[in-house]
DNA sequence: ATGCCTCAGCTCCTGAGA
């Protein structure tokens, strides 16, 4: 079973990108971040005749997600129960028997800000959640846009981005926490090339100089740990013409 | 560096992204 999420900065834009790669990459499941459209101009009938199904969640200019899946999704849930939020990040479905979660992590601007203390209290609120959540459904996988980076190993430049948005202390703890609840980083489960990211800035030729971080992951539970087989990001996408400044990550579970 | 791209929208500039 494939797994994947991308975050492809409007969907409206991307939406022929994402129908081309997903016709050389039939996964089961894919999660998109980033929508950038409101359900009504959500494209069901285009994902429908390749074969997926969608749920959406999506918003006005900024956020929305979405999940599609071959197979019948069930059970779904949009955002976080128990944590208010009027911003369109979070959507959960059963698709077999795993519990799949789609999420973009708020970006927080930078630290000391108000959209900081939002994503602090956002990543709080997750993993309140994400406890009860675990229990319900062992096999469980979340992924998407995490905006944060675990280690230097994830960041083209640590001293130029020491303690900068997505490589601080205080953001990395939080994604220790949902390491230490159980769950895996996918992508470090195997050997990967050395200078592996997610994304790039789209100035400066942050792509062509490989200037990026690893910002978008795939947890997988304690119970999937030993069936995954293995997880990469697909940077071609990135060589289009007009690409998401993300690239899809993949992994597969046997 | 108040910059660099890209996208949406109260669209010919601004806010936000990361």
């Amino acid at each position: 079973m494939q797994f994947a999420t991308w975050n492809v900065n409007s969907l409206s834009v991307r939406l022929p990108q994402v129908l081309d790669w997903l016709a050389s990459n039939p996964v089961d499941v894919l999660a998109l971040q980033e929508l950038k459209l409101t359900d009504d101009k959500f494209p069901f009938d285009a994902f429908a005749a390749a074969g997926y199904q969608a749920h959406c969640f999506g918003q006005k200019t900024y956020n929305g997600v979405a999940l599609l899946s071959r197979s019948e999704a069930s059970d779904v849930v949009r955002n976080i129960p128990g944590f208010d939020d009027d911003m369109a990040r979070v959507i959960s479905a059963s698709i077999g028997k795993t519990r799949v979660i789609g999420a973009y992590f708020p970006n927080g601007q930078a630290p000391g800000s108000e959209k900081f203390e939002y994503k602090m209290e956002w990543l709080k609120g997750l993993r309140n959640w994400l406890k009860t959540e675990l229990v319900q459904h062992p096999e469980l996988v979340l992924m998407g846009d995490f905006n944060i980076t675990f280690d230097d190993l994830d960041v083209w430049d640590p001293q130029g981005m020491y303690e900068q948005i997505h490589c601080t202390e205080a953001e990395r703890y939080h994604l220790r926490a949902l390491i230490a609840m159980g769950l895996s980083d996918s992508f470090r489960l195997f050997e990967q090339p050395a200078k592996s990211y997610s994304w790039w800035d789209y100035r400066d030729f942050g792509f062509r100089r490989n200037r990026g971080l690893r910002i978008d992951h795939i947890l997988v539970s304690a119970a999937l740990r030993p069936r995954v087989q293995s997880c990469l990001i697909d940077k071609t996408p990135r060589k289009n013409e007009r690409p998401s400044d993300h690239a899809p990550v993949l992994l597969s579970i046997s």
